[in-house]
DNA sequence: CTGAAAGCGCTTACAG
DNA sequence: CTGAAAGCGCTTACAG
């Protein structure tokens, strides 16, 4: 491959002189700037990545820690993967994606090797055993998910207690008083899924609040079991005339359920989810839904970090936890209950 | 951090020794040895990425080329991806993931830049604008799908020309005798989406072998359209028996319009798709289909890229073409035609 | 079996 | 405005 040294030779400068030319870091007259550049792009010069790594201590690239757990959807994950990605792309920034199942290894070699700049993390838990080894790391870190203990990282994610209350208060102020909350696995939790229980707690206390019932259960996270359990669930509550899904193989599933027991939305049900719009789209799902805004997670996420990896912000400025305010998308799945 | 000259330095030997004795290339005395990885793990030593890559000309990284477009239905690229990145983790490569809607352009940057050592190219086109990029690259490529030029790469699809058959076949063994095949839209067809008419060429000409009638279409790719289209299709079309799909979207749609339509697989028609075993339980498919073995895809293509990436084969030999059979997965959606 | 040195291809103070 | 040189952190011939 052609390097910098062929480009400065065939402009007739120094080494130094043409890689000034190219990055505008220091005053090149006119001629030699024209030159060079000309060269360049005649030679099709492209700087060596891993020696101006070395060079700058700037790998210009990204790790993103994704996991694709058997409990989680993954079609929910991509989106946040390409959120991410597109970001990076356009702040310049490529993108080194690691599913590996071990994500606390993956993370420190990535560090270490200094082959990213920084790291995003997905999947984010109330104790992840991956954050003491991103606070130990010399590059910063923003996490897509609320962990228990913020320090030392900027933190992006849902407002999954006000998307509880404003599920319930959104029902209730039709006129619904018997609810039930479909969550994520019992799994999910116990692995620290703490927006799982974040969305549930705010959305008990608000029912109590208001005065209305509301069953909460979890469920399985992909089929053919969360449809059997979302029949079950039908079955054994008649009564229940507002369905809340914080599961999105729930909301997956539930056209086929609806369907199978004659039943629709929002004549015998009113429901509401908690996915986004592409994910509405891609499942057709027909539901009224919390916005869970994952491009737009991952585009803040991104930007943080990169204003971090580029001192645009102090090393010691505090660190941020940004929280999107839930934006309940109407599809017309909700209406006053059928009179009893 | 911690660099070799300090491991060096605490194991009181040169730096060619200390890396001499971590990487086992030459012969290092057992004491010294076992000194410098030891102090090595104290020191918490981690070999610079860029530094490795610099001296050695291998960056241990693949670059992994897939695109997003509106037109293809994103849940089951997710699974490619998986198969690529958990493979290539398996033989010590990361991944840098390009998802930039300007592929020659990201191809041309990574290559150049000497930041992957191979790629891998997703959605592989006919004429594909990428591949004239990677010829000319020095490094090698391996692409998931068939184009009309395979020179200088090598290449791994799944047979879609006996999945068009097998599929008509399956039919006609049963007794149909009126088939319809939903391919991918024309448009799909039109950026050179191979696969599209090599499914269909190969049924149509199976289905007139067999003296079969086999009606074709191009249906949408996302909902709601893919939907009404499968609407009007059936409606249009009660005389079908057999209904086959190459279309991810029309097959996550079908259950519902099923549904709304009255019929069930396969007493009212019988259904064969085509996409991968993941896919059916992510989006509760109950039609048998051709297996389309994203992960196994991916898998071959990185084995492939790595063993030419490690000279493994020798650099001018010969590239290979090679075809995944199509395997029928049976759920029970086929069954011989309800009698006239 | 081990060490001193060159070199990978950049960037960036240091000099002029 | 430009050049010669040092240095980033590795690996690997070259010497002994």
């Amino acid at each position: 491959m052609v390097n910098i040294g062929d480009v400065a030779r065939a402009a007739g400068v120094a080494r130094s002189t043409a890689s000034y030319a190219m990055s505008g870091k220091r005053a090149v007259s006119d001629e030699v700037r024209r030159r060079v550049q000309q060269v360049a792009l005649e030679l099709g010069y492209t700087p060596n990545a891993g020696a101006r790594a070395l060079a700058t201590s700037r790998a210009m690239v990204i790790g993103l820690l994704a996991q694709f757990l058997p409990d989680e959807f993954a079609p929910a994950m991509l989106q946040y993967i390409q959120g991410v990605t597109n970001t990076a792309r356009d702040l310049g920034y490529d993108i080194l994606l690691s599913s590996d199942a071990n994500g606390t290894a993956a993370l420190k070699r990535l560090t270490d090797s200094r082959m990213v700049d920084g790291v995003v993390l997905l999947n984010v838990a109330e104790d992840d055993e991956r954050l003491p080894v991103l606070r130990a790391a010399a590059q910063p870190g923003a996490l897509v998910g609320l962990p228990g203990d913020c320090t030392g990282v900027d933190v992006f994610d849902l407002d999954f207690e006000e998307a509880g209350r404003v599920m319930v208060e959104h029902l209730v102020a039709l006129g619904h008083r018997e609810l039930i909350l479909v969550s994520q696995p019992q799994h999910v939790v116990e692995r620290g899924g703490a927006y799982v229980w974040r969305l549930q707690n705010a959305a008990v206390e608000t029912a109590a609040q208001r005065g209305v019932r509301l069953r909460t259960v979890h469920a399985a996270a992909a089929q053919p079991d969360i449809g059997r359990e979302l029949h079950a669930l039908l079955g054994a509550n008649p009564e229940a005339t507002g369905l809340l899904l914080n599961n999105e193989a729930a909301a997956a599933a539930l056209p086929t359920v609806l369907h199978e027991r004659r039943l629709s939305a929002p004549a015998d049900l009113s429901v509401v989810g908690r996915y986004s719009d592409e994910f509405a789209r891609t499942f057709s799902l027909p539901y009224s839904s919390i916005e869970s805004a994952p491009d737009r997670l991952g585009r803040m996420a991104v930007r943080q970090l990169v204003r971090r990896i580029e001192k645009e912000i102090a090393d010691d400025a505090p660190n941020v936890v940004r929280f999107v305010a839930p934006e309940l998308v109407d599809r017309g799945s909700t209406a006053p209950p059928r009179p009893a």
